[in-house]
DNA sequence: TGTGGAATGTGTGTATACATTCGCTGCAAG
DNA sequence: CTTGCAGCGAATGTATACACACATTCCACA
């Protein structure tokens, strides 16, 4: 494989898995060291991230991670409304019935995935779903828009993590949203993941509220 | 200036304006060797742009200025159309009503402008209230995902350039959305939006449909 | 003691040389 | 005549060296 990728697979896991914290700075030899491969394709990697919006340069001097403060939940959450309402539609109206039949009786069985605390199961089921919905929405713009979006998703399950009663309830509302599609009914598709996310929303900002304001009152 | 970013205005340039014509292959020595610069900037000014979808990767070996298809045009104005009504939405919630007055001033004396066949001061004008609303949006993520789709906007007016009664009419469909948001009214914004791109797409689709088929069938 | 300037050091931007891989062409065999 | 393999060549991937800019620190002078 290319020096190049690697070094952005790595980065990249490592600012999603948040071992490397936002406001971490990023310089160009100590991270090619690191990493055990030269600057050239460092910096390939590097700009990568900087399109991702995963790390912003900050003042000429030096990459950062970027944060995400409470009111990029809300942004993130307003694109993340617009772009997968639309793929729900497209998707209910090019959607093959037996992919999304079998998406539905997965999600009808979820409820035992959770029970078993088996979380990461849980989640790989969800990324199959946004993979048929992708595949299913038969539009590539919207789907590289998307996916642009799912990095920046991914750092915010930290602080949703472990919530077994929201994903619960989460479950049920993908396996509405997947009736709808393999229904072909777009317009209940588009409600159901509006009525998704919302959900969703109001469950991270209250765990986010939380974390920000802890018992005791000391900030993380 | 930095040679990578002359390097990528020039060549995005060149793309947007036809210079390069879609199916072009960019080859690093060649591109480097008239452009001035060593291969490393160069270089990244091509990932740059193979990020924006403006080059693709063809087979392993070189990139290719991407073609812009009549499905493709569908399938941008779908993504356009969550995106903008979105922007519309939030711009009515949070606009200066000043700001989009004066906007709507400039609009109700754009058919003044037409008829002198300034076509060029209204695109002006219509960038102006694209940044207006983009602003007022107050969502960055959201502006990042619609400027990352405004370049492939811009290789389409080729297609509907000099049609000067459909511009006479996109400028009444923007006056109805600037009054919109100047009034803070976030549904008929929405609304007024999701007409504009509509008439948008069909007078384009058709004028394709007409470049594709001349009057002695001879293609392109 | 404080302020200004110069020098040094760190880090990014660019160029170029080297390595590697992929594709094409030509020849031979079936 | 077609197909497959081998060798060659060119283009990409990587490393490294050099240039430049900025910032910080230290010393000198007021």
């Amino acid at each position: 494989m290319r020096a190049s990728e690697r070094a952005y697979a790595a980065l990249r896991e490592d600012i999603l898995e948040w071992r490397l914290e936002p406001g971490t700075v990023l310089g160009e030899v100590e991270q090619s060291e690191r990493l055990g491969i030269s600057r050239t394709p460092l910096r390939e990697a590097l700009a990568r991230l900087l399109s991702d919006g995963l790390v912003a340069a900050q003042g000429g001097r030096g990459l950062v991670v970027t944060t995400v403060s409470v009111n990029d939940i809300a942004q993130l959450f307003d694109l993340r409304q617009a772009l997968e309402q639309q793929i729900a539609r497209q998707a209910a109206q090019h959607r093959d019935p037996v992919v999304f039949e079998a998406l539905a009786a997965e999600f009808r069985a979820a409820p035992g995935l959770l029970e078993r605390s088996d979380h990461a199961a849980y989640y790989e089921l969800v990324a199959r779903l946004d993979a048929a919905m992708d595949a299913a929405s038969a539009n590539s713009y919207l789907v590289t828009a998307v996916r642009s979006l799912r990095p920046h998703l991914v750092r915010l399950r930290r602080i949703s993590r472990d919530n077994s009663s929201r994903l619960l309830a989460a479950a049920r509302e993908h396996l509405l949203i997947v009736e709808a599609v393999a229904a072909g009914d777009s317009e209940l598709a588009a409600s159901a993941t509006h009525v998704h996310l919302h959900q969703s929303l109001t469950s991270i900002l209250a765990t986010a509220q939380m974390l920000s304001t802890p018992p005791e009152g000391i900030p993380a």
